[in-house]
RNA sequence: GGCCCCGUAGCUCAGUUGGAUAGAGCAGCGGUUUCCUAAACCGUUGGUCGGCGGUUCGACUCCGCCCGGGGCCUCCA
């Protein structure tokens, strides 16, 4: 819902040039995505007519230099065995029969029996120029992205941020693939982490209620919920009687009707706000916050409890450790049990005591995985409940965002009930996710546990060095360790607001020097831009299974893989339009298209074309970049793409000076290139929740 | 003990879901600014892809075992 389109550049609305659209409208595009998919399928059906073989997968890969042509096949090798044929042999059958095809110059046999292929350079680059995009088939549906999900009890720190740039970003590249999305943010307001800071107010503080309405007001109340939190926690270490005030404010925060549970309200959406203001920085903004006190006195832990039962996913164990608890068959422990047990236990559900996850204590209280069971059936809409709703925050931009309540409004947006999930949490939880979507699956729901996914990323903790700047004592064996854990329990750990003005004044610094003749406000509004784009791209360039080990001098660093390298570029491209006294987003709809196919071919096509050629080529990989990182729910393919463009840019740009360029039609075509890149780096940085400033 | 992730240049990481000669950034060394041009560019140093087997025409990639690091496995969330 949040930015119906991330595009940050509008697609050219007519063709110029007569030539230009006449051949366009006779196919369906001409995009990397669409010659890729186009191939592989004239290959497969050539295969299945000439050959009568059936491959699976067409597998299609890039060639190593782009002097070998844009696309390889390596099929040959694979069909040598089954047409006992030489790979090299097979290969010139194919491309003999290969024949025409619209985007492509020409196949070629290369290497040990490669099959490349060479597309139309000249059109390609046209339909690239006028922004040619046709609409792909989208699946229906709207999809439900959960990030974020602070326990609202203290500051956000790395590990955080994180979380919500991962998701926020594969929320825009679900847009820009055309999907609607719901993006949710969960608020744990009623656990023990909440609870922990309300016994430091009452117990360590002794704050009454009016004090805490006070200091709820501060500033960066979060911050201090953070000091207060580990101070807790080393509370709880002096003696063990400690503990039990934590037991019973949390027993009165789920009963939800006293004074304590109002303190707890008032600190949790406070420390709330704080969070979303903090996220809002970073240009991350939700729809939607569904809370775990409206879980619980809505009883949607009720309803999924007799659906559960009557589908015998729980069942009562009556002996052993866990006599009396309410338990499920752990997630990966799934048909071993089942075969291994006989014919009588399967149809009791029984299951080995190590394999048993406690959904219900013998208490009757419920765990959290039990609670996020009944949560994910709402998502899907299977729950037969609803919350009530509230507008909550109202963001600088007007957009709104909604929180859960008992009983809300009467007109607010329709929530749940989506097609596909995706569930950006850390990996450590990796098991818990895996049973709510076995839970899912043993209802029956197989369809939607099928459109469930994990979105899961390993921690940010802390090299020794930086645990070490921020004034943490280590232990010998802790200096030796590659990282240290961040932790909010013990208050260990780099919070989020606390880097982003770090970074922005970082920017700020070198902005002050490289302009000082602008105003505050605008050096100001471009440091964070700088700040933002740092930090986005930081956290984006990793793959998600890695840890990030958090440093703050690669951080805080400006210069090579970072995303002010990539602001750079298009500002450079931005400056050479601003001295020849052009703009480039009008320049390339009305001049670029001017560049006719024959200039096109002149430039682009042979040796002396192919390093502009490279530009252009990786220019036009923005859809099929995009998909592939949507299809692999890794956004770091993105940041990396980003970053060659750039590369290949600046390359460009130092070996050719355009606006002394001599030749007129050689300088439309090199302006044309700088505009078509600019466009796809600011469309992509987008994607990535980056700005590009007018100058840097 | 069981399951998951990681191991690639001095450091931090990519490696297109099995393909052509393993790539970036940082750090180091040496260069390039009257320019649309230095948050940049060029050159250069640097590799037993943790180890051993296996599958394959072909393995950094898949499988097995081992070594090293981390995580999860609680009637916590």
């Amino acid at each position: 819902m949040i930015g119906k389109h991330a595009l940050g550049v509008k697609p050219a609305r007519h063709i110029r040039s007569a030539t230009i659209a006449i051949f366009l409208n006779s196919l369906e595009g001409l995009l990397y995505r669409h010659l890729e998919r186009r191939l592989a399928r004239h290959v497969r059906d050539l295969l299945r007519r000439n050959y009568a073989v059936d491959l699976p997968r067409i597998v299609v890969e890039q060639p190593p230099q782009v002097e070998l042509g844009e696309y390889a096949l390596p099929l040959a090798f694979e069909l040598a065995k089954q047409l006992r044929k030489p790979p090299r042999k097979i290969a010139e059958e194919i491309i003999a029969a290969l024949g025409q095809l619209e985007g492509f110059e020409k196949f070629e046999l290369a290497g040990a029996g490669y099959i490349n292929a060479r597309v139309n350079r000249a059109y390609v680059a046209a339909a690239l120029a006028a922004d040619q995009n046709p609409k792909v088939e989208i699946p229906p549906g709207k999809i439900l992205v959960e990030h974020t999900s602070i326990n609202p009890n203290k500051a956000a720190h790395i590990g955080h941020l994180r979380n919500a740039i991962l998701g926020d970003t594969f929320v825009r590249l679900l847009h820009f693939a055309g999907r609607e999305v719901d993006v949710q943010n969960y608020i744990d307001n009623t656990g023990v982490q909440v609870a922990d800071v309300v016994v430091g107010f009452l117990h360590l503080e002794k704050k009454s209620r009016s004090e805490i309405e006070q200091l709820v007001r501060q500033p960066r109340f979060d911050y201090y919920c953070w000091d207060l939190y580990a101070r807790v926690s080393q509370w709880y270490g002096q003696e063990k009687q400690n503990r039990e005030a934590r037991a019973q404010v949390l027993h009165a925060i789920e009963a939800g009707n006293d004074e304590i549970a109002a303190i707890a309200d008032l600190i949790s959406v406070a420390v709330l706000r704080r969070h979303l203001e903090t996220m809002d920085r970073l240009d991350i903004k939700y729809d939607f916050l569904p809370r775990e006190s409206e879980i619980l006195h809505l009883h949607f832990w009720d309803a999924a409890f007799t659906k559960l039962k009557e589908g015998n996913v729980l069942f009562l164990e009556t002996e052993g450790k866990n006599k009396g608890c309410w338990v499920m068959r752990r997630a990966g422990t799934t048909r071993a049990t089942r075969q291994n047990a006989s014919a009588e236990d399967a149809e009791n559900g029984e299951v080995a005591e190590e394999d048993q996850k406690v959904i219900v204590r013998s208490n009757g209280t419920v765990g959290y995985v039990g609670k996020d069971i009944a949560y994910h059936l709402w998502k899907f809409g299977l729950l037969g409940r609803d919350f009530g709703y509230r507008k909550f925050y109202r963001y600088p931009n007007g957009h709104e965002c909604w929180v859960s309540t008992t009983v809300g409004a009467l007109d607010h947006p329709h929530f749940g009930g989506v097609a596909e999930i995706y569930n950006v949490i850390d990996a450590r939880q990796a098991e818990a996710q895996n049973t709510v979507i076995e839970a899912m699956r043993e209802l029956g729901y197989n369809q939607q546990a099928d459109h469930y996914t994990h979105f899961s990323y390993e921690m940010v903790a802390l090299t020794p060095r930086c645990a070490a700047e921020l004034g943490y004592e280590l232990s010998d064996e802790d200096k030796t360790r590659s990282y240290i854990e961040v932790s909010g329990r013990k208050g260990f750990g780099v919070k989020a607001d606390d880097l982003i003005d770090t970074l922005i004044s970082s920017a700020r610094k070198e902005v002050d020097t490289r302009h000082p003749q602008l105003s505050e406000p605008e050096r100001a509004t471009i440091a964070t831009q700088i700040a933002v784009g740092a930090l986005r791209y930081f956290m984006l360039k990793f793959t998600k299974p890695s840890v990030i080990a958090f440093d703050f001098k690669e951080a805080l660093s400006f210069e090579g893989e970072t995303g002010p390298y990539a602001q750079y570029a298009v500002v450079r491209s931005t400056n050479i339009f601003r001295k020849g006294g052009l703009d480039p987003d009008t320049y390339l709809r009305d001049a670029a298209c001017s560049v006719s196919i024959e200039d096109f071919a002149k430039y682009l096509m042979g040796e002396s074309g192919n390093a502009i050629w490279e530009l252009w080529l990786a220019a036009s990989k923005t859809s099929y970049i995009i998909d592939q990182c949507v299809a692999t729910t890794e956004p770091a393919y993105l940041a990396k793409h980003v970053f060659q463009l750039a590369q290949l840019f600046n390359t460009f740009y130092h070996q050719h000076p355009i606006l002394t360029e001599p030749d007129e039609s050689r300088k439309k075509f090199l302006l044309a290139t700088a505009a078509v890149v600019r466009r796809e780096l600011i469309r992509m940085l987008a994607v990535m929740g980056i700005t590009v400033p007018p100058v840097m």
